[in-house]
DNA sequence: TCTAATGTTTGACTACACTCGAACTCTTCA
DNA sequence: TGAAGAGTTCGAGTGTAGTCAAACATTAGA
């Protein structure tokens, strides 16, 4: 399930976006990829959203390796990371694919405009 | 509770803010308390976040009569709206006071600043 | 082909969230 | 002083969320 948005986001979209969010662990699931992926301007990455092993990857397609940097970053289980990362897809603000073993995660633009234009 | 927020906040921060706002019914809570704060510009508040009775008071020292103009509009009981409200302090978005029966509600400026900030 | 690595799905458990009605406290007004 | 109005607190019921371990599927490499 994708959702797509649009120059006024429904009240609904905005809830599920903010649920996805309101794990703190998800939250940082989110934060990790949303640094990593926009970083080709050379931004230093706060330590506390950088993962482990760096540099992981190259980021112009999105961040590979996600899944497997995620579990090694964070005191998770495999099924809850997945569990997570569904929940981060489902609303909307990440898309996922597997080329192989390769995993690939990148951010929604879409998304990430709709929160930077809620409230403003 | 009240939280104070610096220019960079907290990511557990942050988590409690959207979990407050995660809830569909709480959010639309949150909007018209949110949008008739901040109408002294005269900006005309979307038909969702307009109270039924309307104007519905002065805006200027917060909305007044706030608990009792949502409870007309959405179809919740009191204790729900109660809980909602304190849920929206408690995250640092609101505040509410009341002056013998008085009740005035205002939005806090640094969690919306916040919440402007994040993403950008 | 066998094995190890990577992610998913399922089932279960615990904790928390949303909602209501009922009983309560204050305040105001008759 | 009594009654009505406004909001809170409490207890309960139902549902959903977060987590894990175990079993599974798929891929890559030996």
């Amino acid at each position: 399930m994708m959702l797509y948005y649009f120059k006024t986001m429904e009240l609904s979209n905005y809830s599920r976006i903010f649920k996805a969010l309101s794990n703190e662990q998800r939250l940082k699931i989110f934060m990790m990829i949303y640094k990593n992926c926009s970083t080709e301007k050379g931004d230093s990455i706060k330590a506390e959203f950088r993962f482990k092993e760096e540099p992981c990857c190259s980021m112009k397609g999105g961040v590979e390796r996600a899944f497997t940097l995620i579990c090694d970053c964070m005191n998770l289980s495999r099924s809850t990371v997945s569990h997570h990362f569904k929940e981060l897809q489902n609303a909307g603000l990440i898309t996922c694919e597997r080329e192989g073993q390769t995993y690939r995660c990148n951010v929604n633009e879409d998304a990430v405009q709709a929160v930077k234009n809620f409230l403003s």
